[in-house]
DNA sequence: TGCGCATATGCGCGCAAGCGCAAATACTGC
DNA sequence: GCAGTATTTGCGCTTGCGCGCATATGCGCA
C-alpha cells in the first residue's frame, strides 16, 4: 500500500507524525517507549502503530513481551523520500514533549 | 502556515491531491475548470480550494468573474519537496477522470 | 438596472476517525 | 499454574470532516 493517500492519511496525525519522527532513524522503539516519549495513552498508542504499520510505513517484531516497531527497511525511494520531506517541516508546538 | 501536519493534512484528501497534482506544473486553472477535471461539485470544490489556500499551498487571483488558482510561486524548498514527493507517489485508482 | 455566470459560504447531515475503558491475548519468571 | 508486564482489540462515545443544498456575493454585459 504505497499510494500517495494512504501514506500521507498516515502521516496526517500528529501522534503518529510524532512516532515516526522517532522511529525514522532506524532505531527499534517498544511500544511503551513510544507512548512515554510522545506523551499517548496505551490503546491509542498501540492503533495509531497499527495504521502506520497498515500503511507500510514500519514493521513490529515480537521481543518477548514487547512489540518492537521500527521504520520499515524495504521502503520505496519514492515513499521514504516523502517522509523525509514531512520530516524536515517544523513540527507544531503541540506533541512536543521532552525531545531528549 | 508551513508546518508538516497543515500541508499533510491538506494534501491527505482526494478531491485536494487531485487538485495540487493539476496545479502543480504552475499553470493556472478557475474553480470551474478544476470541479470538471477532477469531478466535484461547485461548492465542494471551492471549499477544498479554500483549504489548500489557507495552507498557504496555493494562490487565488480574480479574473473578472473567475477565480483563478495556481501553485503558490513563493513556498519553501522544504515545502515543495514534500508536495513533490506526494506526487511522485501512484494515485490510487479512486478520484481518476478523464486525465487527458 | 437587471440578468447570468462564477465563486464563496451558512446550515444541517452522515460518516469516519480518534479516544478512553475494559477485557482479551501474549509472554516471562516464579 | 499464577502473577505481572506488555500489547491488542471490542465497544460505545464524541468530534471533526466532507458533502449537498440553498443563498449570498462578485463581476461583466446588455
Amino acid at each position: 500500500m504505497s499510494d500517495a493517500l494512504t501514506i500521507l492519511t498516515a502521516l496526517a496525525e500528529p501522534t503518529r507524525l510524532a512516532a515516526v519522527r522517532l522511529l525514522w532513524d532506524g532505531r527499534e522503539h517498544c511500544v511503551c517507549e513510544l507512548m512515554r516519549l510522545v506523551g499517548a495513552s496505551q490503546s491509542r498508542m498501540s492503533r495509531h502503530m497499527g495504521v502506520l504499520k497498515s500503511a507500510g510505513l514500519v514493521t513490529d517484531r515480537r521481543d518477548a513481551q514487547w512489540v518492537r516497531y521500527r521504520r520499515t527497511r524495504t521502503l520505496s525511494p519514492e515513499v521514504a523520500a516523502l517522509v523525509d520531506a514531512a520530516l524536515a517541516l517544523p513540527a507544531p508546538a503541540a506533541q512536543e514533549r521532552s525531545a531528549a
